[in-house]
DNA sequence: TCCCAGGCTCTCT
DNA sequence: AGAGAGCATGGG
């Protein structure tokens, strides 16, 4: 664990390792995580509004309290695992190694579950520009004031609508998709919580009940929301590298922790190809 | 204007 | 069970 220090509105984690909040936030697993003009990123999860920077080598946060940092945000930026002893297991590999090293400042948001499930319906077909402004618009309409945020709605508060009432999102073809989601969430048909304590597989064979959701989405969900780092999401970008950088195949070296080894390629196939 | 986007559903073999 | 069209919308 990182050596935390509580200073006068200010928690500073010192000498952090592989955190990189750049690389984190833009890796395509948060969609709601902005840079303001003075480098500092604010955002805001399960309604609770945060402001985080770099400071040398220190990692800074404002607007939390001690409680709340430990209870909540150090499981959200998964300040518990150790990142290095991945990227040291990737490294037989040299093409996964280079992609490791590339976004070695990456870590897996411990994001929650309903937000992850819409945002990842959302996503399908789209691209990620798109992807944030319907969910901003998602938040601004339905959601509840926070700081000076949204919060993300819940699956109740989206239960209650209908189609019409969605348009707003301009969201196309997807609305119906979120109005299942929110329906069979709200209902207790499906528990999200409780996919964290299943297995992978029986986990994602829940998630596809849902329309809209495909072993894709359901990976997603099941990495950046519910603890299941043995997921590996195939996008068209993932699907891409493994074809040009790995023979068509996942590596085996990756196996151990291949949502991390996912992200990792992800950063490094679209930050070769922009 | 055109192509395509962190896919999935539906239909047709 | 595998392939392919269609899907809403708008960024580049």
């Amino acid at each position: 664990m990182n050596n935390i220090i509580f200073e006068e509105n200010i928690i500073r984690i010192t000498n952090v390792q592989n955190f990189d909040l750049e690389q984190t936030f833009n890796c395509g697993q948060a969609f709601r995580w902005h840079q303001k003009s003075n480098g500092h990123w604010i955002g805001c999860a399960d309604k609770k509004c945060l402001e985080i920077y770099n400071d040398g080598c220190d990692i800074c946060i404002q607007g939390t309290n001690r409680d709340t940092f430990l209870n909540f945000w150090a499981n959200y930026f998964d300040l518990g695992r150790n990142y290095g002893e991945i990227i040291d297991s990737f490294s037989k590999n040299p093409t996964l190694k280079a992609a490791a090293e590339t976004g070695s400042g990456i870590r897996i948001l411990n994001q929650e579950p309903w937000e992850t499930l819409c945002s990842f319906i959302i996503s399908q077909n789209n691209n990620i520009p798109r992807i944030k402004g319907i969910i901003e618009r998602l938040c601004e309409n339905f959601g509840e004031k926070c700081g000076e945020f949204y919060s993300f709605p819940s699956a109740q508060t989206i239960a209650r609508l209908t189609l019409d009432d969605l348009a707003v999102l301009r969201s196309g073809f997807r609305a119906k998709y979120i109005l299942d989601a929110a329906k069979k969430v709200a209902g207790g048909e499906i528990v999200l919580d409780a996919l964290k304590a299943v297995t992978f597989e029986e986990a994602q064979l829940q998630l596809m009940k849902i329309k809209g959701v495909g072993p894709k989405v359901a990976d997603c969900v099941l990495l950046f929301s519910l603890g299941h780092i043995d997921a590996f999401p195939k996008d068209v970008w993932i699907k891409r590298a493994l074809s040009e950088l790995f023979g068509g195949e996942m590596p085996p070296e990756a196996l151990s922790a291949a949502g991390i080894a996912q992200q990792y390629i992800f950063y490094y196939i679209r930050k070769k190809q922009s």
